[in-house]
DNA sequence: GCACACTGGGAAATCGCTTTCCGGGAGGTG
DNA sequence: CACCTCCCGGAAAGCGATTTCCCAGTGTGC
């Protein structure tokens, strides 16, 4: 491939010279010269090898993303949201998926420690192992020392700058919206029990229930996609309202409840999390949690990268929406 | 950051030596200094700069993929089966989203041969832009000619490696099978002109039916989104039958009909094509054009990673699945 | 015993670029 | 007119790895 010495020569200037016009440079150029060298680096074909503008200025335009599952929509509108603010501010994105692996996610970050990114996004919901959390804490302080920037969209568990959406009181708005409607025997699809993302939503619709003087709901946990919803509407008994702690898994039980011959919402009514986008069109219509995920995803990015010294941590509130997967039985 | 002359000389070697002993290579190294690198390397935390790696090795270990849109569970479900042979074989990857913009994707080409990463796939459908593709047949000769690898999914008009989703047949088929169920006045909700995938499956469609001597199917252009689809809707007249040129665009459909009061598939049979996961608990369940496209982009990675010398064009056929929202009319 | 592969270790060149430092000429000032 | 500053061009020293080449020490085969 063409280098930059090959275009120097053809321009008959030095390597800096060349390297001042074409890869800017506080230092100004004739403008003689200036057109010499844009001229032979046209003609050439020439392109910067990032690697090595990398190693030279001990930076790199390169920012790492790590999410569960790209498929998952929940992740694309993060990863979107961040891909975004990284092409407006000229940056690369470099995206590893965990399929909900921890080791994976902590083998990510060490690798683009070694791309020696300028900023790594940690788009996951954290588990609950200390043990895991603690060996990923500690590849993150290394990446840290080293001059990285991190963020994270969940719970704050990582020392770092978080993006915090409002699991818990999104869920108890949610649980408060509905308790209104007239329901008081509830059941929640809750996800794994060691996903804190899938507790916290599930702890605050138990909690503002149990605040309200209602019936405990009854949890049924199941793992935390479509399949996981559908399975667990067989145990939700006489509930007359099901909270399921996403709108991938409401889907999954509107599916289970259609082929069950369970009328949505005139037997039984359905909420979710989220609001995903692609889903708005389900019929009914779900009632959910509305969060801005492409703009979690940006605001995240905006940390990392963001001068900051100790870490911030903003919490993002979502916003009931009550749709027609819902009755009032008032 | 640690460096690998930090290890060596914490271990008391060569530069050489600890090279060998962390990052591979033919040549052997004692057993003795192999421990003593190896406790060194782990003391300090050693982590490979993979830019100067890149750099003095001339290739790197990421490849690039470039997609239209992430949140388009479309392009969402090709970059997962990339991604996943990509980890297999141990490869970082680099995501960039054009968000449907040719040039765009022509510097994103232009980027990552800069990155020289190992291969780039193009998994966005082409726009019919001689100028356009001129251009970017170009920039991707250039990173050929310096070694780079290339494959997409779609259109094999690149001269590269290319996973052809066979549209026109699929969707000829889908025609042939709704005449089957007695339509003969039919509609197209067929997105962009320019869009080369959009107008195959348009052309295979209308081609179809043609062939089977029925009417000319009415052709209403738009966007290749939701929205695209429920405003198209509008036009389509006195058809029984609506073909949506892909899944999203179907769902729009369902939307719009259901606003106006309107039955599917009583009233009116709608189906789409591609069959995203996401989508098939829509209601009433979409009629589409299975396309694998997970294996989609694993085999175009493999295509692009793969030693062939000569441009190799798979054809995938994609498979009709007849769902409730068609109506047999006979 | 002796030349001869062979093995494993280290010094140093190299990858392609950035950036510091140095130097010469132009222009401004007293 | 001497002196001082700027300004711009080039030489060269890194950045952090890999890899070639050289060399000493060890076994072999005859």
């Amino acid at each position: 491939m063409v280098t930059l010495e090959d275009v120097a020569k053809q321009a008959g200037v030095s390597l800096a010279t060349a390297s001042r016009v074409l890869n800017g440079s506080t230092r100004q150029v004739g403008a003689d010269l200036r057109a010499r060298v844009e001229r032979a680096a046209g003609e050439l074909g020439y392109r910067a090898n990032l690697a090595a503008q990398t190693l030279a200025r001990g930076a790199s335009n390169v920012i790492g993303i790590v999410v569960h599952d790209l498929t998952d929509p929940y992740f694309a509108a993060l990863a979107d949201g961040a891909m975004r603010t990284a092409a407006g501010e000229g940056l690369l994105v470099m995206v590893g998926t965990t399929h909900r692996d921890p080791e994976q996610e902590i083998a990510y970050v060490a690798t683009l420690a070694a791309q020696r990114v300028r900023a790594v996004l940690l788009a996951g919901s954290r588990v609950d192992d200390p043990e895991v959390t603690g060996r990923l804490r500690g590849e993150l302080r290394r990446y840290l020392a080293g001059g990285g920037r991190v963020a994270c969209v969940g719970q704050p568990l990582l020392g770092v700058d978080t993006v915090a959406p409002a699991n818990r009181e999104g869920a108890a708005a949610l649980a408060r919206a509905l308790a209104g409607l007239g329901h008081t025997r509830f059941a929640v699809l809750a996800g794994p029990p060691q996903l804190m993302t899938a507790r916290d939503r599930c702890a605050g619709f138990v909690t503002a229930i149990r605040e309200l003087g209602l019936p405990e709901p009854r949890v049924v946990h199941g793992a935390f996609d479509r399949d996981g919803g559908h399975a667990a509407v067989a145990e939700t008994g006489e509930a007359t309202c099901v909270f399921a702690v996403n709108d991938v898994m409401a889907v999954g039980a509107l599916a289970a409840y259609r082929e069950r011959g369970v009328r949505v919402p005139e037997d039984v009514s359905v909420a979710g999390f989220d609001d995903i986008a692609t889903l708005r069109d389900q019929v009914p219509a779900l009632t959910t949690v509305r969060l801005p995920l492409t703009d979690l995803g940006a605001r995240a990015l905006e940390l990392a990268l963001g001068a900051g010294e100790t870490p911030v941590v903003e919490h993002v509130a979502g916003e009931v929406v009550l749709r027609e997967s819902v009755r009032d039985i008032r």
